[in-house]
RNA sequence: GAGCCAUUAGCUCAGCUGGUAGAGCACCGGACUUUUAAUCCGGGUGUCCCGCGUUCGAAUCGCGGAUGGCUCACCA
C-alpha cells in the first residue's frame, strides 16, 4: 500500500520531498535552516538609487529568493526583498567550493541573508557579489510561476502572500491604500480633529441602513451585533463636549458580496460640532482632492476609460433635479400615487405601495447614477430615507443630506445631525413600524442615543466615506477584493 | 438569492466532430566563471474539480454537486 503511494506519488509531493530532503542537509551540515536576527545596511531599492556612492562597497541584505541563472563556476540569482529586487552574483573562486555548492541548492523561494559587495556587471545591472550568506528561512513549497505570476483569483485572495510575492502591483496598491489612509488621517488631525474607537459589538446596531450580524456574548448570555456604523457612538461625544471627532474602522454588513461590497469594509466617519451639510461637503471635496494630490500628485485620475478630476468644488445636485435631468421625470409636488404612476410611465416597474420616497430612489438609480461619472454631490434626501439628518428648513419632506458620486459609485454619505430628540424619537419609531413589517434593515429604537440626544448635542455636520471604495479609485482597482488584503471567501469544502 | 461562464501538471495555458493528455516555466541529471524570461543536452512528474449516467470507449456528451468569476437584486 505504502509503496504504491511512493511509485505514484503526485508532483507537488515530489517537489516537496526534494526540498525537504534539502532541509535535512543543511541540518546535517549544522545549518540551521530557519535563521535568525540579521541587521541589514542596503535594501534593494537604496543600492540601486545610490548605486554611485555604493560602488565597490560592502553591504548586508536579506530577501527571497526569486530566480536562478546558474553558469558552472559562477551563478547569479534575483533576490527580492520589500523594496525590490536586486542580482545576486557568486563565484566559486570567491567563495570555495563549499558555500558555492551550498548557494547552488538554494530553491526559488529560501530566504537569505548575503554578505557582499555592490558592483555592476559587464551587461550593467546593478549587483551584489556575494561573499557569504546565511540561511533565513527554508522555502518547502515551490512558488507559482516567475513570469506568468498567479492568475488564480481564488488562490490569489485565499493565499494573498503569494499573491504579495509574485505580482507586484499587488503590492503597489495596498502600500497606496496605507498611504491614502495615512494622508486621510493626517489631514483631519492637522484641523483638529481627535480620532476616537467607539464599540465594534453592539446592543444596538445601528447609524445605518443594513442588515447586521448577530453573535453572542457567552457571560452575559446575551446576543450582541457587529456594528453597522459608528455613527451613534460619535454623535454621544459631540454630547460629550468632543467637538471634532473621526474613526477610521470597519463596518459589517450581513448582506450580498459583490465587486463593491465585502461583509466586513473600512469606513472613515467624521463629525464637526456647529457645522452642517455645505461645510462638510466642502471637507469632503477638499479632503478627497487632498488625498489624490498626495498619495498620486495629482487631482486627475485615470479609472478604466474615464479621466476623472477630482479638484474642488464638486457641483452640488438635488436629487429632484437630477431625476429631472437624467431621467426627465419631474416628481416635485407629487403624491404617491402620482409618482409610482410617473415611474411606470418611463417603463420601471414599481411596487403597488412603494411610497414616494422609494420612487424617487429607484428612478435615482435606474436613470441617474449610471451617469455620475465626474465628482458631484447629490442633495436633498427625502426624510423617510434619512432617518438620522436634519429637516431642510424650507421644505421638511427633505433632508441637509449629501452623498458624494464618482464612476457611477456613492462613496459616502453626509448630512447636517439631527439633534432634535423628539424628532429622532419620531423617526426611530417609523424605522421600526418598518421594521415590524419585515424591514429588515430598517433601523432599531435606540434609546440610550434619544436621552443622549436629550442632554443636547449641538448642532453639527457629520460625513462617512467609504475607505475601500475610495482606493479602489485611487489605485483603478475594478473589485474590492483587489484593495482589501484578505476579501471574504467561502471556506474551502 | 437568480442567470451566464469557468475548473486539465507546482504555475500559466493548449487539447478538433467522444478514441484514453500536451507545451512553456518550475523541478531532476549533465555542460558552462559577468548572466538576466541565460543557453545547450536528457527526463513528464496528472484523481483532466467531485459524483452519477450515456457509450465498446468520456478531459470532451447529459444530470446533480463543490468552488470561483461576471451580471442582476440589496447596499457603502
Amino acid at each position: 500500500m505504502a509503496e504504491e503511494h511512493n511509485e505514484h506519488q503526485l508532483p507537488l509531493e515530489e517537489l516537496m520531498k526534494i526540498r525537504r530532503a534539502k532541509l535535512e542537509d543543511l541540518y546535517k551540515q549544522g545549518i540551521n535552516p530557519y535563521g535568525e536576527r540579521f541587521e541589514r545596511t542596503h535594501l534593494a531599492r537604496e543600492i540601486i538609487d545610490h548605486f554611485d556612492q555604493l560602488a565597490e562597497t560592502e553591504t548586508r541584505i536579506a530577501g527571497r529568493i526569486m530566480s536562478f541563472r546558474t553558469h558552472g563556476k559562477a551563478s547569479f540569482a534575483d533576490l527580492a526583498d520589500q523594496s525590490g529586487r536586486i542580482q545576486l552574483y557568486i563565484r566559486v573562486d570567491q567563495v570555495g567550493e563549499a558555500k558555492y555548492e551550498q548557494f547552488c541548492k538554494l530553491d526559488i523561494g529560501d530566504v537569505v541573508a548575503v554578505y557582499g559587495r555592490i558592483f555592476r556587471t559587464r551587461r550593467g545591472e546593478i549587483s551584489v557579489e556575494v561573499y557569504d550568506f546565511l540561511m533565513m528561512a527554508k522555502s518547502l513549497r515551490p512558488l507559482p510561476d516567475k513570469w506568468y505570476g498567479l492568475k488564480d483569483v481564488e488562490i490569489r485572495y485565499r493565499q494573498r502572500y503569494l499573491d504579495l510575492i509574485v505580482n507586484p502591483d499587488v503590492r503597489k496598491v495596498f502600500e497606496t491604500r496605507s498611504r491614502i489612509i495615512q494622508a486621510l488621517r493626517g489631514y483631519l488631525l492637522e484641523r483638529g480633529f481627535l480620532e476616537v474607537e467607539t464599540p465594534m459589538l453592539n446592543v444596538i446596531a445601528g447609524g445605518a441602513t443594513a442588515r447586521p450580524f448577530v453573535t453572542y456574548h457567552n457571560a452575559l448570555d446575551m446576543d450582541l451585533y457587529m456594528r453597522i456604523a459608528p455613527e451613534l457612538y460619535l454623535k454621544r461625544l459631540l454630547v460629550g463636549g468632543f467637538e471634532r471627532v473621526f474613526e477610521i474602522g470597519k463596518n459589517f454588513r450581513n448582506e450580498g458580496i459583490s465587486t463593491k461590497h465585502n461583509p466586513e469594509f473600512t469606513s472613515v466617519e467624521i463629525y464637526q460640532a456647529y457645522a452642517d451639510a455645505s461645510d462638510m461637503m466642502k471637507l469632503t471635496e477638499e479632503l478627497v482632492a487632498y488625498i489624490a494630490q498626495e498619495v498620486l500628485g495629482t487631482t486627475e485620475v485615470q479609472f478604466g476609460d474615464y479621466t476623472v478630476n477630482l479638484a474642488p468644488p464638486w457641483p452640488r445636485l438635488p436629487m429632484l433635479e437630477a431625476v429631472r435631468q437624467y431621467a426627465g421625470v419631474d416628481l416635485a409636488g407629487l403624491s404617491d400615487a402620482e409618482a409610482r404612476a410617473a415611474a411606470r410611465e418611463k417603463g420601471l416597474e414599481i411596487d403597488p405601495d412603494a411610497s414616494y420616497a422609494q420612487v424617487l430612489e429607484e428612478l435615482f438609480d435606474t436613470y441617474v447614477e449610471p451617469n455620475l461619472i465626474q465628482p458631484v454631490f447629490i442633495t436633498d434626501y427625502p426624510v423617510e430615507i434619512s432617518p438620522l439628518a436634519k429637516r431642510k428648513k424650507d421644505n421638511p419632506q427633505l433632508t441637509e443630506r449629501f452623498e458624494p458620486f464618482v464612476v457611477t459609485w456613492e462613496i459616502g454619505n453626509g448630512f447636517s445631525e439631527l439633534n432634535d430628540p423628539i424628532d429622532q424619537l419620531d423617526r426611530f419609531r417609523k424605522q421600526v413600524e418598518k421594521r415590524e413589517s419585515g424591514d429588515e434593515e430598517a433601523h432599531m429604537m435606540d434609546e440610550d442615543f434619544i436621552v443622549a440626544l436629550e442632554y443636547g448635542m449641538p448642532p453639527a455636520g457629520g460625513l462617512g466615506i467609504g475607505i475601500d471604495r475610495l482606493v479602489m479609485l485611487l489605485t483603478n482597482s475594478r473589485s474590492i477584493r483587489d484593495v482589501i488584503l484578505f476579501p471574504h471567501m467561502r471556506p474551502k469544502g
